[in-house]
DNA sequence: TGTATCCGATACACAGATGTATCGAAAGAC
DNA sequence: GTCTTTCGATACATCTGTGTATCGGATACA
């Protein structure tokens, strides 16, 4: 990896292997867990040799980084999507129902995700990374619940729109919890919804059953 | 590590060792977390050789799945206590502080359990056991519910008092993610609290600001 | 206290990963 | 096409961890 900053001549080959090495992490991590990965497994599985890790990036940590930044960025800008898709003006419930679509679409994302969490929970540079991409997420769920809800407050004990949009982060890393053990995308999606529902809405939905 | 399932002759040492073992497990396992740690850490962190490690144990698998039951039993221990202590009547509020109390006590031990969960999201097996002991913890809060509340049901579309228990669960995961990663014990309280105030009640509540 | 059994320390053989140094080949610039 | 720069394969030295086999001291029990 480059720890200069002089021009180089930036290939091409490069941008693509790089690439490869990175989706071949993701596969090998959500499979084994980042615990368990050694740079040569993910090498195999991307098809290089270990000179080519060496040549794009410094450590196995370096490349989670790298391909956590990359996939998070990716589903952020999915969420923002589904949350400014509609008009400027209410419709909760279908907002959630997108969200939730889109959160919880790949379990595989999930488990490195969580593996992802762990690692920063103990290396607080990473955590104030983290930190700062969920810091992110809540501001524009505010925003859009800001937008949607007009001067409606959130109901209940949950404070100002900022905690309520604190609680819809809690209830997506809840039932997060659940799905790993469990595997039931289906399941999680409708209880999510449920949740979310209860928490945004005055309780004055209809009372399906829970579980 | 016995795989026989003959007599042996007592012993005393023995359940010493393996417990210092498992004390000496737990503080490396929540310092570098599961995948980043080798036997010897443990045995030196312990004080002993692998020999003694191979005499209880047969991998470290093993002994993380022997840590976790038994700091887990304890603390849903703990939580049994904290939820049968008032009388048979009422008072969600104050059951849910003394359970908050309890749950968001250690961040270590926060810390490995979250190690467990993503072990577990990878093991079948291991899934299984974790989802029985989340099964029996909802179990615990849903009788507590159901003889707090008489038959005021819950409130909002949660549906009824098992679907209760699960968002209780569900909050409790979603806390405890952020606070791995701000480590603001403290906070996590009073946000926990909130949440299952918001979860549990009518929102017939105060309006305490969430962060 | 004697003694049969158990526990855990030590040594060894082996497997696998790491990082570096080197070099041929590929890719871009002209 | 050539030439220069860059990429990535290979080989090497090293290190760390693993599991096993063995043995002396510890422990329980009579």
């Amino acid at each position: 990896m480059e720890t200069e900053e002089t021009t180089r001549r930036v290939t091409r080959r490069r941008v693509r292997t790089r690439a490869n090495l990175l989706d071949a992490a993701f596969q090998v991590f959500a499979a084994k867990g980042f615990g368990r990965v050694s740079i040569e497994e993910v090498c195999e599985a991307a098809g290089y040799s270990r000179g080519a890790f060496y040549s794009n990036f410094d450590s196995l940590d370096g490349l989670f980084f790298a391909l956590y930044r990359q996939r998070a960025d990716l589903i952020a800008e999915q969420v923002s999507g589904a949350l400014a898709l509609d008009g400027p003006d209410l419709d909760v419930p279908a907002a959630v129902d997108r969200v939730t679509e889109v959160l919880l679409l790949d379990l595989d994302w999930l488990l490195v995700k969580t593996d992802f969490l762990v690692h920063a929970a103990r290396e607080p540079k990473v955590a104030e990374t983290l930190l700062e991409h969920r810091a992110r997420l809540r501001g524009a769920i505010a925003d859009r619940l800001a937008r949607a809800r007009g001067f409606t407050p959130p109901p209940a004990v949950l404070g100002d729109i900022d905690g309520a949009a604190h609680a819809v982060v809690a209830a997506y890393d809840g039932v997060t919890t659940q799905l790993l053990l469990d595997k039931d995308v289906e399941h999680a999606r409708v209880w999510l919804k449920q949740l979310l529902t209860a928490l945004l809405t005055d309780g004055s939905g209809s009372s399906p059953r829970a579980h």
